[in-house]
This record gives structure tokens, sequence and C-alpha cells, in this order.
DNA sequence: GCGTAATCGAGACGGTACGTCTGGTCTTAAT
DNA sequence: ATTAAGACCAGACGTACCGTCTCGATTACGC
């Protein structure tokens, strides 16, 4: 945790322990909230004492400020995406980029995420410690799916590994949280956006 | 504006008109603050009455919440961004997303696009303004480049635009805003955008 | 009136002359408030104006603070006072003291007789102009019947009319306001208090 | 104190004791302030946190509003006048009102004997409290002076005694806040008061 | 009858204080 | 030493009036 960690082996400090249950309840009250849509602004200390059952003493006394506990509670999201087994790029993508939209419609992990995306200038370790644990995670997936498809033939040797990269997620996100929030991200979307990415914008013709 | 809006023709009500010049200040107090990067949760009504010089009443007559008052705030930014006169698809793109990374270099349209983006389920009316004011017009520009290529035969005459309009603009956003967020948004960034969305990430051969 | 005063042979100003109907209904609004049990303080100008039908405008064009308006008003309520008429001097001042009683017994009068005593210190003119309408007015009445008593023979010819004065006007009111205030002002008081003025506190065998 | 209080015995209630250093500072503020002049409707709670020091929240936790914390305010004055030991009825009458000529020439009883008198039909839980603490102990000292003389023969055995207190009280009042105000309530006021009460208006002669 | 000019009611203006709420810190007794 | 409770100071909230100001409309007079 972030300020008090007890090497192995040392004598443990005197005094009461510090209750293992009282942080876990601390930390469940945290995510809690965020998934009930309460912004980190929004979100207080006060209030994840009161939904804990624990004092606001008790929370600093682990934390010393609300970015830090956000960031620890974070942490403790595992990254469950496996790597698609699909016979081909298209079909690896496509399977990835479902998973991801099956995830934002579910309202915990989609306000996390929200929250996580916000604003990486104001909360910048909230940013940085999402990337780690939720940002890399799946864009070594789609390197991967690309890096294989490379392998096989069944992609461009020059590929901009990174800007497929940022084509492919980005153009997702986009898509879902800012030009069709509202429509339950259109079921077919991954499909459309792989089709397009692979095949690019130009005519045949013109290619030669 | 939002909660008053006499008809044109209808005589005017009694008493002393409102000022638009206490308007005007409101609305950039509240543009300032947000360009220096208060957040829509930290802004305060106190805040925005005492830089714009004004009485907090003044305010509370005109917006009956911080949201409708930040909502017409950011209504007033132009949205500024000709369409770009390339001579080909890819040209014309480049220009624009140089334009959009010129843009997001300067801290207030940076500050205030964070505050747009930052949570559709927050503030949904925010994030639909802003939809309406920034985003849509942009998305014009890019479809009419898109359109003018189907035309001219320099892109697929089956392209699915919207997915391409997606395609540029959300890793254009995504690499920005996540992925490379302090490298200065990569200068040649653009140009690797655009190459890579119009070739596709197929090789030929697989192709033919 | 207090500000605009034309005498008599002036030409009149030009524009459009003051509504003696907005002054009558600007008095008789204070005086209704305070009748209802408004202090000075509590009074506002916006209440009086709202009461009045009357613009704020049109107050304070004529009045430039509170005081003088209340000052103004306490003008025209007349002291009704006749000189009791009494056979002897006892008798007089019972009476007076009755018609002091019966007057603080409505309402109106009460609240009014409140405000004026209310505190000398913080509305100095107010204080004044009380004394002037309606202290001394009384006074004259108490000090017409003293001195008449002397005069017949009644009263002692060295006695200290001021302080006589004193002690039958002080002791109605601090037994009225301060020590009976619920009482309904016990109707044998203004007897009781003439009495014991009259004869003095002292044993006669001690006078001897 | 006015909404806690802790029965003796009672087991002490969880959390943080509130701040007696705290309290002190509120009604020191308060007494400051009206001592300044400031009357009631002008006291503001903001004003007494700001000179206390203290956060608005410990004022209102304690108090519910502003009337009940003067009148404990008013309260902690303790009523000083010692029994005056004169030979006589005269003697004593005389020290114990030029004690009260006294009191009143300093500003801050003065200020606050004012408020406490200003009135009892706006304020009347404040007038009844100003009356418990200093009204009535200070009547209690006239009672005994008056007793003891009736005792000793001194005063006539068929005195109205609750009238003669009035008779003392209320002319010294009388003449020192309304008709002399301004006079430095002359020096010898106090003998002649007792005089002429003593002696009674009338002609020894009407006596026999 | 027409311009001039002070008035009228209405209501917006910049302020101040309200009483409430919540923020993060501090201080207890009990564990 | 850590706990839960809760008081602490601070300050924003939205409301109510303050006394001033600015409007269009009204009302008199002298031309």
């Amino acid at each position: 945790m972030s300020m008090q960690q007890t090497a192995e082996g040392m004598t443990r400090p005197a005094g009461r322990p510090r209750s293992e249950k009282a942080e876990k309840a601390i930390i469940d009250a945290t995510l809690d909230l965020l998934g009930e849509g309460i912004g980190v602004s929004e979100l207080s200390i006060e209030a994840i004492a009161a939904r804990a059952g624990v004092g606001k003493t008790t929370i600093y006394r682990r934390w010393s400020n609300k970015e830090d506990l956000v960031v620890d509670a974070m942490a403790t999201l595992k990254p469950p995406i496996p790597l698609p087994q699909g016979a081909s790029v298209r079909e690896s993508l496509v399977t990835y980029l479902k998973v991801i939209a099956e995830e934002s419609r579910h309202q915990r992990t989609r306000c996390i995420m929200n929250i996580a995306l916000s604003d990486p200038d104001r909360h910048p370790r909230l940013a940085e410690r999402f990337r780690e644990v939720a940002l890399e995670p799946r864009r070594e997936i789609v390197r991967a799916i690309l890096a294989k498809g490379i392998e096989t033939g069944e992609l461009r040797g020059d590929l901009d590994v990174d800007i497929a990269m940022a084509i492919i997620s980005g153009a997702m996100m986009w898509q879902t949280k800012w030009v069709w929030p509202g429509e339950a991200t259109e079921a077919r979307l991954p499909e459309r956006i792989v089709e397009e990415a692979l095949k690019g914008f130009r005519q045949r013709a013109a290619e030669n």
C-alpha cells in the first residue's frame, strides 16, 4: 500500500494492527461509488468512509489523498482480457473489439473507464496508473495480433504498427463514446472498423 | 440564451434590461477559469462572479445551474476550422489533422476540450452541446473531404464513410490524449495516420 | 418634507410633479409595517415599496435613508391627549396614566412606541423627533397638572417638578414595559403609583 | 448551554468533545460586538465567527439562531451589584442609584442594556432572560433595602413595595434614557429622586 | 400641440449576509 | 497504535434584500 509497508521479517510495530477488513471495505466502497457514476472530483472521502462504515481517519492514515486511493482501487481491477485466438487478423481484431464493446456495456466498467479517461491533465498519476493496468495490457493484445499478422504475411511488412493500433482502438473508442454514445454501440461496429482499416480507403486502381 | 428569449416584435419587458456586458463578462470569466485548468466540478459560481466583477444574482438570474452556464459558454466558441483545400484527399486530411494538433497545443482549447470530452455520462447536456458546436462541424469537414475523394474516384466508392471518419479522428485523438500525451503529439502523427488509413493494413497480394 | 420644500410663490420646478398619493401611500405603508411589529432595523424599503405599490426609487427620491422616512412618518401621528380636568391632582394624574395605559394596549401605538423608545443611541434623530412629537407634549400635561397642584396648595411648594414628573411617568413605563409586561398592565396600577408618589415612603412619625 | 447538556454521570458522547475555548471566544465576540453598539438585528453570525476566529458551523452547532446566542451571552454577565449597607434607606438607595448611573456610563454595559431594554415584543426570550439575569437581581436589592426600612420603622408599614420599587428604578431609567440622555445623567439625580420619593409630593398640612 | 423634463413603476445591478452543507484535519475514549 | 465518532475551520452553495441604476411610459408646463 501507499504509506506503510512493513518489510517481511521486521518486528510488527507496537499497538493495534491495522484492520485488513477496513482496508478492503474502503477499496470496495470506492469502486462502488465510482461505479455508480460518481466522478473523481465529486468523490468524497466522507462518502467513502460512510459507505465503508469506517472513520475518515482510517482512510487518511493509509492514503494521503483521494487520488492515491483511487489509484490503488483501480489497481485491484484485473485486466482479464485473453488474447483472441482467431484464425485470421480480421477475426481476432473483431473478437477483441467485441469484448471491449461488451465491457463498456457494463455500468461499473463503463464508469470507471470514463473516470480513467476523464482528464489526464487534472489527475496525471491516475491517468498513468490507468495506462499501466488497463491500457497497455490491451494495447499489447492488439500489438500481438498485428505482429502475428505480419509474420504470417497477412499484413504488410512495412505496417506502422503503432498507428495501426491507434486506428483500431481509437476508432472504436471515438465512435462509442462520442459519436454514437446512445446507440448501444451499434452491434456491427467492430466488423465495420476492422473491414475498413484492413482494406484502406483508397481505390485499388489508384494503387497501380 | 437559456432562460430569457424575447421573441422578435414582442414589447420589451418592464424594468431595466439585462446587461449584455455583464453577460459577456460572465461567459468570459467562465471560459477563462476552465481554460486555466479548473474542472467543471471545481468551478464555483462564486469564483466566476468574482472574476467577472459581477454579483452572484446576476449569474443565477440567467442560468439556473452551473452546467447551463458552461454549456452556453461553450456555445460561444466558434468552430473556426476552414475546409482544407488540398490537391488530394491525403493532403487535405493531413492539413486538417495538423490544425487539430495545433489547436490542442493551446492551453485554453486544450482544457476546454478536456472538459467537453471528460464525461458524457456525468454532464450529458454539456456533452450534447459540445457535440453540436465543436464535434459535428469538424466531422462535417472530414465528411466533405472524403465525399469529394469518392467523387473524384480517389477513394473507393463503397467506402464506409462513418467508419472512415471515426478512424481518422479517433486515431488522432486516441494517440494524442492517451498513448503519447506528453510527447508533444509527435509532429508527423497526421501523415502517418493518413498514410495507413488510406493504404489499409493488408498486403496488396492478398487483395488479388 | 425632508428634501423638497417648494416655498410658496416660487415657480414650480419643470417636469412631472411628485405624486402626493404615492407619498401618502409610502407613509401609510411605513406606519402599517411598524404597527405590525416590524422594528426599524427589520423594516426594509423594499417591503415598504411593495406594500405601498410604489417603486423603490420613489421612496429614495424623497428620503435619503430609512430613518428620515420613519421620522416623517412619526410626525404625522397626532398627540391627541387632552389635559385631564380632574378635581384634584390625584384624580388628574390617575386619569392621565389611565389614558397612557389605554394607548399602549392598542397594537399600533404600542409598536410605534416601542420603536421610538428602542434605542436612542442607534437612531438618535428618530429619538429626538419622538421626544418632540410624543414625549414632550405628554410631559407638558404632567407638568401642568403638578403646577396647578402647587398653585392650589395641594402639593408642596418646594416640589422638584422634574423629578416628580420622572417618578410618575417612569414608574408607569418601567412597570408596564419591564416588570409586568404580560400582565395586561394591571388595572389599578395608575392609582397605586399616584398614591405612593403623593404620600411618600416615609413614616409620618419620622417627619415630626 | 442551549443544545447540549450532558447530565452528570452520563458517559461522554463519542467523538471529539466540543471546544470550550471556541465557545468562550464566540460569547466574547458576541458581547464585544454588542458592546460596540451593533444592535441585535445588525449583529451577523458571520461577523461573530470572524471575530471569534471560528467557523460558522461551530456557532450553529451550539445555537440554532442568533437570539439564543445573544441570550446565552447575556447570561454570562454577572450581576455584581452588592447590597448597599447604608445607615439609612435614603443613603442605601442613593448609593444603589449611583452604581446604576456609573454602570450606564460604560460603553459596553450601556449598549447591552439598550439591547436588552430595546424591545420585549420583538425578542421576548431575550427580554425574559435579561429580566432574569439583570433586572430581578437588581430589583431584589431595592426590595431588600425597602424591607429593611419598613422593619426599622423608617418607612411606612403599609408601603406598596412593588410600586415603590417601580418609582425608584423607573424614575432613574426614564430620566436617564429619555429625558436627559445627553446630559451625562446629571450627577445629583439619585439624591433628588430618592428625596422626592421618600417625602411624597403632598403638603404635610394636607396629611393632618 | 409639442418639446422638455422630472416623475413614475419595474426590475437588473454589484454587494453582503444568510443558514446549510461538505471538504479535509484534529482530538477524544475505547479497543 | 489504530479505531469510530464527531468537532474543528474553511468556504461554496443558492436565497433574500440592500441601495443604486437604468429603462419605457406618464404627466405636467412653457412655447
